[in-house]
DNA sequence: GATTCCATGTAAACTGTTACATGATTCC
DNA sequence: GGAATCATGTAACAGTTTACATGGAATC
């Protein structure tokens, strides 16, 4: 399981209380592994349990006020260890791909709609990435750290730009369809 | 929530128990909506009791015995409407990114034999998606299931051909790399 | 002092995974 | 009749999501 080593690159990257990072989850590192905010306050804690992060020493509040964590040594070596150990890819799970499917079967009827709004996300997500490409990426620059990181952001765009193309082709074949299959109805 | 869907989907396409369902889930179905025997028989058991789907009158088995379902005109309403609602794609959640990321902070020592394990992963289902489409839709069929049913087919040879793209890219920029980032250690 | 926002949390419900249990059938 | 396989499940746990709770700080 990924998220407490998003956390600790997280962490790494720059120390954070909870509520930083739960904005951070919400861009840069989010983008491809999201968490929200419950998942993140009790993962921080049993971080700090295990000794693999802590509270850092300048700041030590009561409830309600910001608390911000840095990693400690052992936390970097499992970092480092979950880094470099084998894992086997997960296979893919996507609603809207099962719903095209269950769309063969039961009809198309209304799913228009939505495929056009995926679309609008999905360019509105490659807009981003591109932004950020072009303000952190600039052509030039390459130390490793960089290098990796616009990997990581590359995927992210070659995969908007799949599925934005995708989508496209999905509504062409759409506004070519005769009938609508299927919504003949039961029987 | 979808596996409920996929179920109601597969059992539209056919009429089956919860082994053969396992077995579909393994392939064809499973390649986007993955489930394991233990989530299917569970979720059968559900639908049941909604009274979406019921078994086969023809075989009415005791514990061990083969036991075959079929979709109930609620369970087919039920799964276009589903189809028809609007859903948010979820985000993104991918351990080799994150694992990328994280080795940019703390290096890249190990992790490129599981880069080449995952290429040929990649490849090899590539591979099986292409034999599929080469089988199940030869150019010039074009029946609107069909063609409902190679888009979505199409996606998933996007998906790996992207996959394999990027990891042959990243490949490239390991061997390239001068010295190991961040192997120096914790400090 | 009421409302809103910041920040940290708790609780419950739902999903998904892993390990195990049980009966029926087939094959040697 | 013993072992392997088919087929259907149960139980326990881990991970995720949703709804709610609490206290402090800022603002009106």
């Amino acid at each position: 399981m990924s998220l407490p080593h998003a956390i600790l690159t997280a962490l790494l990257e720059k120390p954070s209380s909870g509520l930083e990072l739960t904005r951070r989850f919400d861009r840069s590192i989010g983008y491809f592994w999201s968490a929200t905010h419950q998942q993140i306050y009790r993962e921080l804690g049993k971080l700090e349990a295990e000794g693999l992060i802590r509270v850092l020493p300048s700041e030590q509040p009561a409830r309600g006020q910001k608390k911000a964590y840095e990693v400690l040594p052992a936390g970097r070596a499992e970092l480092a260890r979950w880094t470099a150990a084998s894992h086997d890819p997960r296979p893919l799970r996507d609603a809207m791909l099962l719903r095209l499917r269950a769309a063969a079967v039961v009809g198309t009827d209304g799913i228009e709609p939505d495929l056009r709004r995926h679309l609008e996300l999905h360019e509105r997500q490659l807009a981003e990435y591109r932004e950020i490409e072009r303000r952190d990426f600039p052509p030039g620059r390459d130390s490793t750290e960089d290098r990796l990181r616009h990997l990581v952001l590359r995927a992210g765009i070659d995969l908007e730009t799949f599925w934005t193309e995708w989508l496209r082709h999905a509504l062409a074949e759409f506004t070519e369809l005769p009938g609508q299959p299927g919504s003949a109805g039961p029987g």
